[in-house]
Parts: C-alpha cells; structure tokens; sequence
DNA sequence: CAATTATTTCGATATTTGTCGAATTATTAA
DNA sequence: TTAATAATTCGACAAATATCGAAATAATTG
C-alpha cells in the first residue's frame, strides 16, 4: 500500500518516463514553444499542431504519433481536444509549474 | 548529424529517462532532500549515502543500486567520490536550476 | 452515400531496461 | 598478509518500449 510519497513518486517518475524519449520530448518542446493553450498551435505559418503535421516534423508515421501524444496525456503533461479531423495539443501550463516545484529542494 | 537542439533534447531526454525509473527517482529524491553537496549524505542519524544504505532502503541489491547510480551520474545528477569503502553521493546543484530553467518556457 | 483525410487501434518485432546472483576489485581492519 | 566489508562488473533473462504497417474509426467533402 503506497503512502502519498510513493503516489507522488509514482506520477512523477511517469512523467518523467513520458519525456525520455528523444521524439517525445521533441514534441513536449515544439507544443511548449509553439503553441498556447486553448488556441490551435502553430509549428510555422501554415501547419497546425496536429497528429499529422507532428509527424512531418519529425519524420515518423503518424501511429507512433498517436502512440505518443497518448502517453504525455496519460502523464498529465498536455490536452488534446478534437476540432473536426484534426486533434489540437498543448502543453498543460499548470504542470509546468509543478515540474518547476519539484526541482526546487 | 544533429544541431545543437538536437543535442540539448538527447541530453534532456538521457536526464529524464535517468528520472523514469521509480526506484532511481527515488534514490535522486532522497539525496537531493537529504544530502548536501561535498557532505556525507544522511538518511537518518546512522546511515550515510553509501550505495549499500540505498539499496537497504529501497529494498534492492547492491548491484542493481550500482547501477542506478551509474545512470544518475552519466546523466549528470549526481556526483560520486569515494571516501574509504563507501561512495558519498549528493545531487549537482546546477543541474536543479537547468531543470527548473528548462521548464520555464 | 462514396471518397478522402485524419487519427486511432491492433498485432508484430527488434531493442532496451531492470533486476538478480556470481565473480571481481578496492579499501580497511585484524 | 589474511579476512571482512563495500562497491562494481559481468552474464543472464523476463518485462517493457518504440516503431511500423494494416485495419478500423471519425469527420469532412463531393
């Protein structure tokens, strides 16, 4: 039976897994910088942040995208929403600050 | 051949895996709450940071903390020395404040 | 409705990871 | 120097992961 320590480790140490990988963590990156919450996030002038254009980018089929952008929303790192095809992504501002509290011993 | 981005996220992406794993995020949790730089890092009044004290409290052998050890401080975490028969391990301060910088988006 | 586009789910597979125990190395104590 | 203690290295193996392609689902357009 976890004590609320190990249930704080355990969240952490998943979100900490959701952005050991290169191409994930590459996709946390582009969503914090590029794309603003509640807004349809832009990588440049004429791509939106969805599945599709995220793989573009990084040059993997769009069902390891969807794997991915899976497990940040699993970790509590982004939302996603559906608006018509596509599915929009943003960083969720709130754990951004948690993350900054966690490395503030 | 990766650009400088590339290489900050695979040094970013190596860091967080290092945190991925429960047992290790705790182990970099006990010694960043309880150890301070260029101290003997204590857990409680008798034990010290040593690599078989960390493996007593997490229930895991020695071998394996070895290990967990390894990953934390090529990952640039932590910093070993030798002193006598132990190893003293405490958290690098500057990577707290890149940790904390790198979420400031 | 049929065709198209975007995304997800599923199944397969090669790679990586976490862990252990045995053997080895390093340091200290008798 | 021999014994004891602490840590590391090595080899093995089960479990988890990243990725792909094919098939299925969802939404839009003609």
């Amino acid at each position: 039976m976890p004590n609320s320590q190990n249930i704080k480790i355990e969240k952490y140490a998943q979100i900490f897994k959701a952005l050991s990988n290169p191409n994930r963590l590459k996709i946390f990156f582009s969503l914090a910088t590029c794309c603003k919450p509640g807004t349809i996030g832009i990588f440049d002038a004429s791509k939106t942040a969805c599945v599709g254009a995220i793989g573009e980018d990084l040059d993997i089929v769009a069902s390891t995208v969807s794997h991915h952008i899976k497990e940040l929303r699993h970790a509590g790192l982004i939302k996603t929403i559906r608006r018509g095809q596509n599915i929009e992504c943003w960083v969720d501002p709130g754990i951004l600050e948690e993350l900054k509290t966690f490395f503030s011993f």
